[in-house]
DNA sequence: CCCTAAAGCTAATGCGATTAGCTTATTGGC
DNA sequence: GCCAATAAGCTAATCGCATTAGCTTTAGGG
């Protein structure tokens, strides 16, 4: 029998791209036999490569928060002030888009057992975020505050979005534009 | 044998007590073996009720979207401009953290194919937001933006907050006023 | 009192996850 | 180039859960 040639890496990246085409609700009902299909595998001997179907969902987390940080960090890079926090917006609307099912996964996936591989992930996208907001000279006892502002509206705004949440999907780029301007000017006036 | 004497209402109200046991992931794992147990019946019984698991957490989230929208409402009512806003944002965000897995599945446990009564109900909600924005003599072709903005910021917050994401819990309290007042702010100037 | 509809039950099927134990390809050391 | 050890894959079997089929009994209206 020829091999697969497997890794835990291609597994996951197979899983990924399953949950790509399939909404937002792709990552809930992700299955050990969708993937080995697609794998070209009997179901078991994805067991070589993944602990369990949870273990798979973490990894899988894992692997979207990075790609997250990443385009977020790079949108950041060389731009600062209201600049800054408009590209990082758009930036994470923007993957959020383009993988519904990754960006659902890493925003809704979570149990009770994070795993600090997960966390450690995530702390560094929180670190992203805050480094957009560097050239507000916020007070550092309201620096937090600015920080949750700022994601929650994001997220709110995404997570509505992809969910459907707004309804007809008219003129959105319009309300997200909206959305952070009235960020950006808040934040110059946080400390108040 | 004696008749448990179940309905379709105690059904979908027995699931949503047993989900509330069991953090945000409760939605999601719910089963009808879990059910049955509570309600003292065999798994196939509840077949007389509900027509498959997925019409179950259909009838779910339908009753915790009303219940949203009857907290919702009530915050609401009599009250104007930021007052209004305000005690709209702390109706919902008390019953996220009173039901966390019953925003949940509201917010996040939607599929393809979101029946009417779910819709409908959704809308009302809405409807309250809108209510509460009456007071912002805002015009009409910014109105959309700005219930767009105000419910991304609160439903951001309150997602991240039911997540875990916002890692430590300290001062949420104070970061959520934070928000609100950005809000509130804003929204005096969205028409800019 | 009887008769029908609804509520419940048991038995059986199927699917997906998981475990155990076997087989074979790959590969590092000779 | 050959050989043992490791790793990748497989089949068979178990378990939990959803779902269907078909039977039994309760409750209530005539």
């Amino acid at each position: 029998m020829a091999r697969a040639g497997l890794t835990r890496e291609s597994v996951v990246d197979i899983a990924l791209k399953l949950i790509d085409a399939d909404g937002t609700a792709g990552f809930g009902s992700i299955t050990l036999s969708a993937v080995a299909g697609r794998a070209g595998v009997a179901v078991p001997s994805l067991y070589k490569h993944v602990a369990s179907l949870g273990d798979l969902k973490q990894a899988m987390r894992v692997a979207a928060v990075r790609e997250l940080t990443r385009v977020s960090a790079e949108a950041v890079m060389g731009r600062s002030g209201d600049d800054a926090v408009t590209a990082l917006a758009h930036a994470m609307r923007g993957f959020a888009r383009q993988h519904p099912a990754r960006y659902w996964a890493v925003q809704t996936g979570g149990g009770l057992a994070d795993d600090q591989e997960f966390q450690d992930a995530a702390a560094e996208t929180l670190r992203v975020v805050e480094g957009a907001l560097r050239g507000y000279a916020l007070p550092a006892d309201r620096l937090v505050d600015a920080i949750r502002a700022l994601r929650s509206a994001m997220h709110g705004f995404v997570m509505l979005e992809l969910g459907g949440g707004f309804g007809l999907p008219d003129d959105l780029d319009d309300s997200f534009d909206v959305l952070i301007r009235l960020l950006t000017r808040g934040l110059s006036t946080v400390s108040d």
